[in-house]
DNA sequence: TTTACAAATCGTAACCATTACGATATACTA
DNA sequence: TAGTATATCGTAATGGTTACGATTTGTAAA
């Protein structure tokens, strides 16, 4: 997604686009990856100086209630993403720089009936381990 | 995995066998499902008036490196359950009572050279939802 | 362009899950 | 049953997250 994209989902909703709302979509934008709310606090707390941690995690949250954001637990630490958007799909994640790669298999397809008499509301499926360069750096 | 392969566990590794470490792992092996620490405490709790923080956490912790108990993270907070111990699996979880169903299908067996420069560490493959009775019970 | 007001942000405190640690109690070994 | 390493208690600290009154800012109407 882009930056323009979010823009206009936030305008569509009637959002008022602020600076630190475009930076925050900037920052997840231009990163193919997931980041902490202390990453992106840290990010932010450099061009906005005293940035609050209130207007963090209320536009994190906004944002992925708005679909521009895509979330994950890691470790118990929800961890954040520009959301894809295209078609349906799961991610390898990098164990050290939260780097990800798509992965078009979803095991829902080979489901079946196992589940006949379950509501199913929501799965996940995820890889964990070394991208091709912090394999190379280690 | 029974309470005696648990004790088993834990004996030789040169542990030892105490009331709440008994308590604990009788607690998780009788409930087919994820717990969370809270659960675990308010359980102890009741048989322990006072039991500290510090044991609930540190026997978790313990279970869980000697792969008595497995957990996974939800909602950016750890659950645990007792080891199906068997071969390679994932699960169902219920989001109202924890509960889990064994799911014999693995992703990975699909993932071919999908990752093929990458190191794979670790997976996760979980469905969410509500079980029969649950779903019965709303 | 200015005004007006709802919405967004700040500054800060509180909350919850988790970790940590010195003092005390307990399980195991000899 | 005595000695010792280990486990637990009581409690305080940490880290991630949430909450809120006071202030500032974006937007739309005058």
């Amino acid at each position: 997604m882009s930056l323009n994209d979010a823009i206009n989902i936030l305008q569509n909703h009637g959002y008022k686009m602020t600076h630190r709302r475009k930076a925050i979509i900037q920052y997840f934008s231009t990163s193919d990856g997931y980041r902490t709310a202390k990453d992106l606090y840290e990010h932010m707390e450099a061009k906005y100086t005293g940035i609050s941690y209130d207007t963090v995690y209320r536009n994190l949250h906004l944002f992925h209630d708005l679909d521009i954001l895509e979330s994950t637990s890691l470790n118990a630490e929800k961890h954040f993403r520009i959301n894809c958007g295209d078609h349906h799909h799961h991610h390898f994640i990098c164990n050290v720089c939260g780097g990800t790669k798509k992965l078009n298999i979803c095991p829902m397809d080979d489901i079946g009936t196992l589940l006949k008499n379950y509501t199913i509301d929501d799965h996940k499926f995820e890889v964990y381990g070394l991208c091709p360069s912090c394999k190379l750096a280690s």
